[in-house]
DNA sequence: CTAATAGTGTCTTTCAGACATTATCCT
DNA sequence: AGGATAATGTCTGAAAGACACTATTAG
């Protein structure tokens, strides 16, 4: 039997987009044919790779730009779609919520919407939400979601997001202090001290014991 | 445009079984028409899921039986596979050495041949051994290469195994011993003391800084 | 000065890791 | 008894976590 002659699914991808908006942890919508909101999603074309593929669907359905995506897994039940034997490989993204466009959709990753969204798609946010809090467990915000240099605080109070609990101030700067590179500068502050600048050390890596601070 | 009118991939899965023979981890392969070994695999069926064509791959092509297989990640370039535009889910699984037939190719996990396994199998077995350690990091024998019972002596030389390095006997146990349950019944020894014989406790995590032991 | 926020010194408790000692089998 | 292996007691150094104190800005 040539290869050409087996049946074959239709393939395609869906993104979760992970943002922080409103001190939240938000996952992007997009509306959908059958009412139901949906990550963005498409068919996989002639010749494409799968990460090709995403960052098409984020562009064209979603307009969001320049985020590198990653798989999750493949979610395969042959009847998790309708129309027909379609299987989806769940990717995930993470990007600042300024580079999001204004007319998007964005629920609360642990809000009851996020339950409504079509087919699959809250396992596949569920699954990114995970993925994320391991990403950042190992490195100090891989996904850049603060700027090229932030304060401690500001990494902190992003920290504090993505796991969803508050952080003692001290252990934390201390587990993390070591994996930062100062840039000299002082953040333009409100009143009080201003807090030194801090930029991110390509490659390093968290202390171990960062990742039970962080996850508790 | 209708989903069926999209060009589809032909759809593979190949599997990493990874086993401990010879106080060493190694991987299984089988021949293939293109001489150098692979990893067993096959396409997808009409209609199936991905871990059901990983289980039959490895009941068919490997005569291992009873395994659980879990995804490690889609390898996607149009160009793997000369013979068209396949993209094929790598899967992973362990079993104990005494379930896998006699005639079995095996190889060395950190050796030279199994950089010559066809397609892109060695990036996938690289893949599962990284996942192995992870999920070895969190829960004690996980994949059950040890018995239903066995000594913390017995685990301790597994776990060496899997991470390639040697641990400490006193700190190991401490690390352990509290995830796992005592049977009541000694080992028959040899010579020397008896050791406790121990059953794992299901959906028992390790303490975040046993991961740190092992990996070092 | 006071208010406000950033950063650090210190104490306590916990624990990994090393080492030595005790425990329990065998011949 | 003596040998061998299992298991544990103990000490030390390191570090997490809590708390309080100092440092540096604005007004």
């Amino acid at each position: 039997m040539h290869l050409t002659d087996y049946p074959r699914p239709s393939v395609a991808v869906d993104v979760a987009v992970l943002t922080v908006h409103d001190e939240t942890l938000k996952v992007l919508a997009v509306p959908h044919r059958l009412g139901r909101p949906a990550l963005p999603g498409t068919f996989l074309h002639q010749g494409e790779n799968l990460a090709d593929a995403a960052t098409r669907a984020l562009r064209d359905k979603a307009g969001v730009e320049g985020a590198a995506v990653h798989q999750l897994r493949m979610f395969d039940d042959p009847h998790r779609d309708d129309r027909g034997w379609v299987v989806s490989m769940a990717h995930g993204t993470t990007v600042p919520s300024d580079q999001i466009p204004q007319n998007a959709m964005l629920f609360a990753c642990d809000g009851p919407e996020v339950k409504d969204l079509a087919f699959d798609h809250y396992d596949m946010t569920t699954l990114a939400v995970t993925d994320l809090r391991e990403r950042y467990g190992r490195h100090p915000d891989p996904d850049h979601l603060l700027g090229e240099s932030f304060t401690v605080l500001e990494l902190r109070r992003l920290y504090e997001i993505v796991y969803d609990r508050a952080l003692p101030k001290d252990s934390f700067r201390r587990q993390i202090i070591d994996t930062l590179d100062p840039t000299g500068a002082l953040s333009a502050t409100g009143s009080g001290r201003p807090a030194e600048m801090f930029r991110r050390r390509d490659g390093v890596e968290l202390p171990r014991s960062a990742t039970a601070l962080l996850v508790g």
